[in-house]
DNA sequence: GAAAAATATGTCGACGTTGTCATGCGTCTA
DNA sequence: TAGACGCATGACAACGTCGACATATTTTTC
């Protein structure tokens, strides 16, 4: 392998002012520099950075940790994020996935260790409250679209949840609607709660009563191998006398049933009902005929400011280890319809 | 940090014994090992990975190259199933994506060389062609989910799409249905030849004629900009009078315009119309009601034979640069019903 | 019971890089 | 014109690990 001395030897300097050519350091005669690029160029010289970091102990890699639950394909942009942030930073980025594993976690962070890595995104694929398994490693950490649960504060960025359902069920809202079904995501998701705290709260701000609001389970069980009432739960509720004029679901994978319900029985949407869906699975959200008006996680957003938070903590900023928390993006399709002359103004900003 | 001098200072050794301890190295005394593990143990030292490098010139570690067009939300799997391999043969993953920017991708094989990478795999989203940028860098490679398209014969690892749709047909053959629509994928990618190849042939070959056959197109477009004729064309391809018994489609996304279509025109599935899909993309196929039989690609599988071959290459063994195939899998559901009496036996094995 | 073999441990240097310090040279200041 | 200063470069050590080799100790062999 040809390394800084070889260069050295062919442009008949010292390693050391190799060195200084290839960090851009000061004190270098132009002509020099000329001829040690071109000693570089003609030998094919990459630096090497396990030589580098033995020297420096500063390594510039951050490693990712995934719990990779594929049930939520999306996420995986999250890793896009972080990707393109490294990239634009000049990190690098190792990846382990434990499959769920708690002691394949052990070692993954034994094995950061050993690579000597700045610091570690806790990434897991949907939104939830985990404890990291670290051992006895302490690197800086920071969590993305999950949440520490014990003493031991990581800062941490989630999805907004809240927000995200808030919005929607004022576009609904907004629209004229004032009979609103909710189907409920498996209420073991953090952000199921949060999506229906955000539904109930806005519509009763609005002045609903709860009876105008149909809320009903769709799913539950363990993720992965849940019971689906989702079909069910939407035929029994369109087919009440006084159906709701729309309905607002748990993700877009559960509006696909919602969808073929509604067809089953003949209506037609969104002129007989309104639907709105949530995660923006584009899968499901483009593919369904009108597409579907729902609300996208901010998974890129969320890989990226990690990153960012993550290269801080390393430097050392003493941040509050907060949670932040980044807005969720309401996606306009053509699946809900206005009732009436708009009711302008009531939630403008 | 803790080095092995450390260690080796606490347990009364010299470095190179705690060397051959960590290594497990013959040639050690119990009494002695047990002393070094405790010493190792109680400083909580942690090899350096790249000391280790430094010297014996071998990272152990795979590059990951992907381009990350994430429409196709699975094949993210294929990078699951090479982190299990890796994990499972103590190799270290480090993955950079081009986004599709080929500037970026030779800087990415620079990055890699600066890591001295032992082996990349380069892997794509879809299954299409493509030429890695590799700059002047050469590192072993295995190409999975694509396939070089010029004169330098990188190995690769490709679904067998082919296959997949083969069976399909079978399946549906095998069922008594003798009149069967097909919605085509769009044309530039690669799976769409092969898997409409397979379906004529296999069709074909059974006996039907080719007015037997609704065959049409319901996409077409660059990725990520198609148009979408597929609620359309099955609207359309339903309300023949001499309509289709079943229909097949080019993945499963298009899929749920079918059943939208079918059930807009008041048909049963899988009673009037039988569907089937292909990809297995588990958001569409398990949300759909009845769930929906398809082909899986084996994106897992992938990833696990791409990283042991390349292992292999890395080892040196000369193997043929030759394109290996791994089989997709038929999941049965319930989108399909049996025509008439099965004619048992006319395709089995 | 001496030579040979096997076992156990240590010394030293090298891998590729960069930080520290030293040196040489030209230019400026008083 | 001597000393001070700025610039350009080099010598050398050190980072953590392990391979090559050397040495010391025990066991086997005939």
């Amino acid at each position: 392998m040809v390394s800084i001395v070889s260069v050295a030897k062919v442009a008949g300097v010292s390693n050391k002012t190799v060195s200084r050519v290839i960090n851009g350091e000061p004190y270098v005669t132009e002509e020099t520099r000329e001829r040690v690029e071109k000693a570089i160029r003609d030998l094919g010289y990459v630096p090497n950075m396990a030589a580098r970091l033995i020297r420096s102990s500063r390594s510039n890699t951050f490693g990712i940790i995934t719990d990779y639950v594929s049930t939520t394909p999306y996420s995986v942009d999250i890793v896009r994020g972080v990707q393109d942030w490294a990239n634009a930073n000049g990190k690098t980025i190792l990846m382990a996935n434990t499959g769920g594993a708690s002691e394949r976690e052990i070692e993954i962070w034994k094995m950061f260790q050993s690579h000597r890595i700045d610091g570690v995104l806790y990434i897991t694929m949907f939104h939830r409250i985990v404890d990291p398994e670290t051992g006895d490693v302490s690197i800086p950490t920071v969590m993305i679209n999950c949440r520490p649960q014990t003493h031991e504060l990581l800062p941490s960025i989630e999805p907004d949840d809240y927000q995200g359902a808030q919005d929607l069920t004022r576009y609904l809202l907004d629209r004229g609607h004032r009979k609103i079904g909710y189907i409920r995501l498996n209420p073991i998701l953090l952000g199921a709660q949060l999506r229906l705290d955000a539904f109930r709260k806005t519509a009763g701000d609005f002045g609903l009563a709860e009876s105008d609001l149909s809320i009903r389970l769709g799913m539950e069980g363990p993720v992965g191998a849940e019971k689906n009432y989702v079909f069910a739960v939407a035929t029994e509720m369109l087919q009440q006398k006084d159906r709701p004029t729309a309905i607002m679901s748990g993700n877009d994978e559960m509006t696909i049933q919602i969808y073929i319900a509604a067809m089953a029985l003949g209506l037609r949407i969104p002129e007989d009902v309104s639907i709105v869906g949530f995660d923006d699975f584009r899968t499901v959200s483009l593919a369904l005929k009108p597409e579907l008006t729902t609300a996208a996680l901010p998974y890129y957003d969320l890989g990226q400011e990690g990153a960012e938070l993550l290269n801080g903590v390393v430097a050392g900023s003493k941040a509050r280890p907060s949670s932040r928390v980044v807005p969720c993006k309401l996606v306009e399709r053509t699946s809900v319809c206005s009732l009436e002359p708009r009711t302008s103004g009531r939630f403008d900003l």
